[in-house]
DNA sequence: CAAATCTCAGGTGCACTGAAATCG
DNA sequence: CCGATTTCAGTGAACCTGAGATTT
């Protein structure tokens, strides 16, 4: 009966956090240098990509809570890059709306991730690389997950 | 010139951010029901490896902020699981010395954390879960890291 | 009436900054 | 005087609950 070792360095549950914990500092960091944060991110790219939408749809396909959802918009229609109008057609929802600028910034916000993500995998080969991606949405699909 | 699709769920960043949000849910969740939360697993193993040791070295060796050791030593002191006592070599420091208390509730805190660890890599494969901690390993290691 | 949507007012844990008080 | 350690006050993003107002 020995005493157990290194308990922090081998719990998965730990090394995911850290390892979160760093991408998230890095994403971060490079976001605000363009005046945005992850959640700008996420709503830019799903108006884009799923066309305008209800603030509680951006809810669910982003991840961010119904209530936080607000603020965000606000910010986002603050800085001209989305437009946010009452539906006529059923007038408890708002619909979202990715604006021109909004267009500019999301491309502008891709370059910076696309770098953020390359400095983040430095250590890993491609292979690697395509492991940790499959691993992931393997464990991310399981629990229920947003999109 | 086609339009980009599927950036979020593509995203390694947003991936990582994903899994560790849920793995911590799991943590969170099952530490609240032993009146505990990760940090105090991570100091009560932490002096049951290396034995007592000053709050900046629990702070180095952990990852805990330096400023956010005192309220965590706060409240596994008024739980009787460690004990503080001034260092009498340099009346700078405190001494922090796991009890006969702290070490049972780390046994029982290691039993909740195998636990969440088997619900949370459930979907993995022996092989795939020893892959994922060897990736997420050199992630962390490369980018430098608490202990 | 019930259900959905948006909004606001909070509460928590955690990451992080800065500064005071004590001691070497 | 400089540096290390502990402590406290406070900020900010993220996660989460609950409740009001409006509309269907």
């Amino acid at each position: 009966m020995t005493e157990r070792v290194d308990r922090l360095r081998n719990l998965r549950t730990r090394l995911l956090s850290l390892a979160a914990n760093h991408s998230d500092r890095l994403v971060n960091e490079a976001l605000a240098t363009a005046d945005a944060r992850k959640w700008h991110y996420a709503v830019l790219a799903t108006l884009a990509e799923q066309g305008p939408a209800s603030q509680s749809q951006l809810s669910d396909r982003t991840g961010i809570y119904r209530s936080d959802v607000v603020a965000v918009l606000n910010e986002l229609a603050t800085r001209g890059q989305v437009d946010r109008a009452p539906n006529p057609a059923d007038r408890r929802q708002n619909v979202i709306t990715l604006t021109p600028a909004g267009r500019r910034q999301l491309g502008k916000l891709d370059r910076i991730l696309s770098g953020v993500e390359e400095e983040l995998l430095a250590p890993l080969t491609m292979p690697e690389r395509a492991q940790l991606t499959r691993l992931l949405t393997t464990l991310v699909d399981h629990h229920g997950h947003p999109m």
